[in-house]
RNA sequence: GCGGCUGUAGUCUAGCGGUUAGGACUGGAGCUUCCCAAGCUUCAAACUCGGGUUCAAAUCCCGGCAGCCGCACCA
C-alpha cells in the first residue's frame, strides 16, 4: 500500500475520530482518545456485531468487572506466563531477554521459571554478549498492569488482559440461564489491558484497547451447528497452515479436514460475513490458519482474520477452539463445579461395589467411634478390601485396624440419568479497535488531495447532511425542519449553513457521510429538496417531507435511483 | 528495551544563530440566488519540555517526553 499512514491518522485528528490521549501533558504511548465520530463509528460497529452475535446466534450478553484478583490469573496462567524475562548485564547495565540467551541450550527455552533458566545460564557461563560482564538472575516483566484491592497492601489483583476470563468463571451461571444445554454462549464487549513493551501503529497496538470477544461452550463430541448447512457453499479465502493460499468454500474445507469442525468453520463464515458488512474490502481479507509451533499448546486450531491494510497483513480477529483448557483450569484453581449435564436419553443401571460396614459387629468393639470407623470404611475403594482379612483406616487421626468381619462387599445398583461433562470453548475473539482502524483504512479515497471516506451507511457515523444553499430568505428555516424530522426518525443528522455548498459537501466526504440533503429556491414553491449520494456525487429531488424515508433506505443499500421513485 | 530518523497553529509546512516566526489548508464572523473544497472582507491560532553554549537559540549541544522506521516482542 503506497498510502502514507500519517495522512490517515491526520485526518482522524482532525475531523474528531481520534486523538492522542493526554496530548497536552505530552501524551502517552498507546493510549488514544475516540473523539465524536469516532465514538459513533465505534459504537455502530459494536452494534452490528450485537445484531450478529446477540439477536442472531443467542448469546448472552454479560459484563464483567476490568479488575480481578490474583487467583484469577494464576488459573488463566497469566500471572506466570504472560510476561518476558529479562537480564541485565551488572557492569554495563546492557539488558537481554533471558530466554533468547538460552537459546541453543535448551529446547524451548521459553518453558522454563527463572530458576530454571537461571541456572541453565549460569551454568554455561553465558555473560553480556557486549563487555562480557555478569548478570544478574532473571527478572520477569509481566505484561499486565497490577494493582490491588482494598486499603493498605491491599489484596493483589490486576487489571484483564483479555476480556474472555470473566466468562469463562461465569461458566455455571451462563449454562444455568441457558436453561442448562449446550451449545450455550456468552458475549462480552469491553476494555483490555496489556502493558506494551513498545506500543506502534496507531491502533494497532494500544496498551488499553476494546475486545468483543465470544465463547460458545460446546459438547466435546458434538462440534455441529445447525445452521452451517446455509453457508457451507459461501467461499472464503483461506491461508491454511498446509499448502497455498486458496478460496474454497467452508463446506469443502470443513470436508477436506482444513477447518477442524464445523463450529470453528460457522464461525469463520460469521467473522467473514460481519468484516464485510462492516465495509472492509473482501479483496484485503483473510483468513490465516496458525502454524502448529504458533498456537497455544492446548488449542485444537485456530484461525485469524486478517486485514491488509497500511502496515502490512494485520489479524484482526481471531477464531480459535481452546479445547477444554480454559474451563479445566478454573475447575482445578477454584475448585467449583464448571461441568454441564448429559443427560442420557435413557437412565442407566449401574453396577457399583462398595464396601458396607456391619454396624453389629462395629458397635462391641469400637463403641463410641464406631459411627466414625463405618463411614471411613464405605469410602475405601471395594478394591482394596476386597479378600482382606482386616483392613485399615484412619479415624480422627488415629489408625486403627478392622477385622474383615465387621464389612462386606455389596454390590449396588444404581440408577445414572447421565454424566458431568467440561464443555469445550470455541472462541472468536475480536480486536475492536484494530477493526475501527481497518475499516477507515480500506474507507479511505483520495483523488486529486480531495478525499472521501466510503464509508457504509450501516457504520457511518454521521448519516445524512443537511443544507440550506443560502443562509437566508427562509432556506434555512425550511432546513431546519428537515434536519429536526430526520433526527426525530433515529437518524444522525448535521446541519451545516456555513460556506460554500461544495465545501459542506467536501466535509461530509471526508467523514464518511453516505448522503447530503439541500434546501434550495425550488423548494419553497414546489416542497422538493435535493438528495446527494456521496459515492457518485449525483442528486435526485423528492419531497422534503419524505427525507427520513429516503436516507433510511439509502443507508440500508437502496440505490439513489430507488429513491425518486418516493416522490 | 536497543539502533536510526523526526518534533514549528487543528492539519501540512517555510525559516537552519539576530524575523513583528512566513505561507497554504482548515476553523470562526460576514458579503455574494452559491449545487460540488469558488471569490471577497475579516478574525483566531504554533516554535515538544528541561538544562547548557552564546551578547543573542525555533535554529547549536546534552537530557527527558512523544512520534515514525528497523530489531525484538505479540499469551
Amino acid at each position: 500500500m503506497q498510502m502514507d499512514p500519517q495522512e490517515l491518522l491526520s485526518l482522524c485528528k482532525r475531523r474528531g475520530f481520534l486523538w492522542p490521549a493526554y496530548d497536552i501533558y505530552g501524551g502517552a504511548g498507546g493510549l488514544y482518545d475516540y473523539g465524536p465520530l469516532g465514538a459513533a463509528l465505534k459504537l455502530n460497529i459494536e452494534n452490528h456485531w450485537r445484531a450478529l452475535y446477540v439477536r442472531g446466534e443467542g448469546f448472552q450478553e454479560i459484563q464483567c468487572p476490568i479488575i480481578a484478583p490474583e487467583p484469577v490469573f494464576k488459573a488463566s496462567g497469566h500471572v506466570d506466563a504472560f510476561s518476558d524475562m529479562y537480564v541485565e548485564c551488572t557492569s554495563c547495565g546492557e539488558t537481554y531477554r533471558a530466554d533468547h540467551l538460552a537459546k541453543g541450550l535448551h529446547d524451548n527455552p521459553a518453558t522454563l521459571n527463572e530458576e530454571q533458566l537461571g541456572k541453565l545460564l549460569r551454568d554455561n557461563d553465558v555473560r553480556c554478549e557486549l563487555c562480557k560482564g555478569e548478570l544478574t538472575a532473571p527478572k520477569r516483566f509481566n505484561l499486565m498492569f497490577k494493582t490491588s484491592i482494598g486499603a493498605g497492601k491491599g489484596k493483589t489483583a490486576y487489571l484483564r488482559p483479555e476480556t474472555a476470563q470473566g466468562m469463562f468463571v461465569n461458566f455455571s451461571q451462563v449454562y444455568r440461564y441457558g436453561r442448562e444445554k449446550l451449545p450455550v454462549g456468552a458475549v462480552q464487549i469491553g476494555r483490555a489491558f496489556r502493558n506494551e513493551i513498545s506500543p506502534r501503529q496507531g491502533l494497532i497496538r494500544l496498551r488499553e484497547f476494546n475486545q468483543m470477544e465470544a465463547e460458545l461452550f460446546v459438547h466435546p463430541d458434538q462440534k455441529t451447528w445447525p445452521k452451517f448447512r446455509d453457508v457451507e457453499g459461501v467461499a472464503i479465502p483461506l491461508l491454511p497452515n498446509s499448502g497455498d493460499a486458496r478460496t474454497m468454500t467452508l463446506g469443502e474445507a470443513f470436508r477436506s479436514k482444513i477447518i477442524s469442525n464445523e463450529v470453528l468453520a460457522y464461525f469463520i463464515w460469521l467473522t467473514y460475513r460481519f468484516a464485510t458488512d462492516i465495509g472492509l474490502d473482501p479483496k484485503r481479507l483473510r483468513f490465516r490458519q496458525h502454524e502448529k509451533n504458533e498456537m497455544a499448546h492446548y488449542a485444537i486450531d485456530c484461525w485469524d482474520l486478517e486485514a491488509e491494510i497500511v502496515y502490512g497483513w494485520t489479524e484482526l480477529v481471531g477464531v480459535a477452539d481452546r479445547g477444554s483448557y480454559d474451563v479445566q483450569a478454573h475447575i482445578k484453581h477454584s475448585e467449583a463445579d464448571l461441568t454441564a449435564f448429559e443427560r442420557f436419553d435413557e437412565p442407566k443401571e449401574v453396577e457399583q461395589e462398595a464396601v458396607k460396614p456391619k454396624y453389629e459387629a462395629l458397635g462391641p468393639m469400637f463403641k463410641g467411634k464406631a459411627k466414625a470407623v463405618g463411614e471411613a470404611l464405605g469410602k475405601l475403594p471395594p478394591a482394596s478390601a476386597r479378600g482382606k482379612d482386616k483392613v485399615e483406616v484412619t479415624v480422627g487421626g488415629e489408625r486403627l485396624t478392622v477385622p474383615s468381619s465387621c464389612f462386606e462387599i455389596m454390590v449396588r445398583k444404581e440408577k445414572v440419568s447421565g454424566r458431568k461433562l467440561v464443555p469445550h470453548v470455541i472462541e472468536p475473539s475480536y480486536g475492536l479497535d484494530r477493526i475501527l482502524y481497518s475499516v477507515l483504512d480500506h474507507a479511505y479515497r483520495k483523488k486529486d488531495d480531495y478525499i472521501t471516506l466510503g464509508l457504509k451507511g450501516l457504520v457511518a457515523p454521521i448519516k445524512v447532511g443537511v443544507f440550506p444553499l443560502m443562509a437566508k430568505d427562509g432556506l434555512d428555516a425550511i432546513a431546519g425542519e428537515v434536519f429536526d424530522s430526520v433526527s426525530a426518525a433515529g437518524l444522525e443528522a448535521y446541519y451545516d449553513d456555513s460556506g460554500s455548498i461544495g465545501r459542506r459537501y467536501a466535509r461530509m466526504d471526508e467523514i464518511g457521510t453516505p448522503c447530503c440533503v439541500t434546501v434550495d429556491y425550488d423548494t419553497k414553491s414546489d416542497g422538493t429538496v435535493t438528495v446527494r449520494d456521496r459515492d457518485s456525487a449525483e442528486q435526485v429531488r423528492i419531497q422534503k417531507s419524505l427525507v427520513a424515508n429516503a436516507v433510511s433506505a439509502l443507508i440500508s443499500g437502496s440505490p439513489l435511483k430507488s429513491i425518486s421513485a418516493l416522490r
